[in-house]
RNA sequence: GGCGACGUACCCAAGUGGCUAAGGGGGAGGUCUGCAAAACCUUUAUGCAGCGGUUCGAAUCCGCUCGUCGCCUCCA
């Protein structure tokens, strides 16, 4: 059984879809003004780890994941830059599908924008002032709170405390300062669409409802995001979405915590964020993920290169461990030596039952990390006791087998060890090419056959001050790429 | 001011009532090696911010104190 933290309630409940095996999942993905961060990234590979689970253990995932492209940053962005708001919504979008692709994070099932969607807003804006829940004024409509007494489970607060907070703008012809906007009539010069209340645009939080009750349905299972969505976006849009459809929204609310630079949360605002690409030029995009899920998807995390060079030194030692493997099953002799094969084997039928019971628990990938650096030391344990034979290759093969099947879930481990070093040449920006360095190799070969020791440890430590790594083997010598 | 989260070794980080407190990094010692590297082995928290309490039993539940952070305005 799979549990889950709810928002809603605050603690992990059991994980039962609305229809056996099927899950409606809808993500608030970005506003579409300007480039993404990290923690941009962590929510998306957070929620493309959760879809990835779900389908490993046998549900329908139906993943709806929406691009906000109006909204008042995207106009402010236009006008700044002298451009219509399709123009940025366009170039960010495409920016951000890019890093998307970079970080390996799959695409939704489902991609909708705002602006395809306004003949359904209004209809929901409709449907709300019908039902008595907004009211117009001069063509804004506004969301009434009063009317609808849930306001606040969400994000456990209550009006009073919102009021008191005495940060919520104040609009005198609002009836209470907390309701929000549906639909903004549009001021001059700011992008429009023709409505029953005249010329607007949507609000903040319609497009979500709008939305996900065209793709997935009045209710759903799973509503995700950064938790800095919770209030106001999630709790206004499950105020209109009730309101509206009479029925419960979401089943499960699942957020993400938060990147924290200097324990503080990475953000725009306070200026401290590094934007995908940045770190993409720095990390292997497998980095990135590992970096990401070594910490519950629920806790912060803070941004360092020292973590992130750790997690390049764990999936380092994972394709080192492939490597090995290779050569272990082209070279392994007939002679059937398999000290521990037991014991291993044994290791090996636990494995897939640990990382289940740490992904069923809460989507726990920093458990399961954990389960799976435990097998690659079984396995590499293994290999140290130079076993041979067929019976061997075969338990091996299979190890590794398991520790790719893991990893797709976490989407790590899906390369092979050349591909793994190309990308680490290139994200080190070292300069020499793989032919350049073979030919160096082959200069030590023979300098090693001559035992000239020093000439030969010359050539290493060349090649190591340059980020390269020499293992001599039995069989001859394998470079590999400085980590960490 | 209101609401909430967190504080586990040198660093990162799982664990939220019951075997010896996962895993990774780093340190120390060792095996292997021409020397290295990699890998493996041993070691590195009688203790989980502090103080009380509940319990046969608590890092885990409750209370208080201290500290850090988040949301209450756009925010992943």
């Amino acid at each position: 059984m799979i549990r889950v933290y709810n928002t809603m309630s605050g603690e992990k409940e059991d994980f039962i879809p609305l229809v056996s095996k099927k899950v409606g999942m809808y993500v608030c993905g970005i506003t579409a003004y300007d480039v993404c961060h990290l923690g941009h990234a962590r929510s998306a590979i957070v929620f493309d780890i959760i879809k990835r689970y779900l389908r490993n253990r046998g549900f329908t995932v139906t993943h709806v994941r929406n691009i906000t492209d109006i909204d008042d940053k995207i106009i402010a962005r236009a006008n700044k830059e002298g451009v219509s708001t399709e123009e940025i919504a366009k170039k960010y979008t495409e920016e951000y599908y890019r890093d998307m692709e970079r970080l390996g994070v799959s695409r939704a099932d489902i991609e909708p924008n705002a602006t395809d969607h306004i003949k359904e807003m209004i209809e929901t804006v409709q449907g709300l002032i019908d039902k008595g829940y907004a009211y117009n004024i001069e063509g804004d409509i506004y969301f009434e709170i009063s009317k609808f007494p849930d306001y606040g489970k969400l994000s456990n607060r209550n009006m009073e405390g919102l009021m008191a907070g005495a940060r919520v703008d104040v609009d005198a012809r609002k009836r209470s300062p907390l309701d929000f906007a549906l639909w903004k009539s549009s001021k001059e010069g700011e992008p429009w669409w023709e409505s029953p209340w005249g010329k607007g645009r949507p609000g903040w939080h319609i497009e979500c409802t709008a939305m996900s009750n065209k793709y997935l349905g009045e209710s759903f299972d799973i509503h995700g995001g950064g938790a800095d969505l919770i209030f106001p976006h999630h709790e206004n849009e499950l105020a209109q979405s009730e309101a509206y459809s009479g029925k419960t929204f979401v089943k499960y609310w699942i957020h993400n915590g938060f990147i924290t630079v200097d324990k503080e949360k990475m953000s725009k605002s306070l200026g401290n964020f590094f934007t995908i690409k940045e770190i993409l030029d720095r990390y292997d995009p497998e980095v990135v993920r590992c970096f990401l899920l070594s910490t519950h998807y629920r806790n912060p995390i803070e941004f360092s290169d020292k973590q992130l060079n750790e997690a390049e030194v764990s999936i380092d030692r994972y394709y080192s461990t492939v490597l090995r493997v290779g050569d272990f099953l082209e070279t392994a002799g007939g002679k059937e030596k398999a000290e521990g094969l037991e014991e291993f084997e044994n290791t090996l039928s636990l494995f897939t039952g640990k990382f289940r019971g740490a992904m069923d628990d809460d989507f726990n990938s920093a458990l399961a990390l954990g389960h799976i650096f435990e097998l690659l030391k079984e396995l590499n344990r293994f290999l140290d006791s130079k076993p041979s034979g067929s019976k061997a290759k075969e338990i091996v093969t299979k190890a590794q087998g398991l520790l790719a099947e893991a990893g797709s879930v976490l989407n790590i481990f899906q390369r092979k060890p050349e591909e793994w070093y190309r990308s680490l040449i290139k994200v080190k920006k070292i300069s020499l090419t793989e032919e350049g360095l073979l030919k160096k190799i082959s200069e030590r070969q023979d300098l090693r056959s001559k035992k000239d020791w020093a000439s030969a440890d010359r050539v290493r430590n060349e090649l190591q001050s340059e980020g390269i790594i020499l293992e001599d083997k039995q069989d001859g010598t394998r470079w590999k790429v400085q980590v960490g």
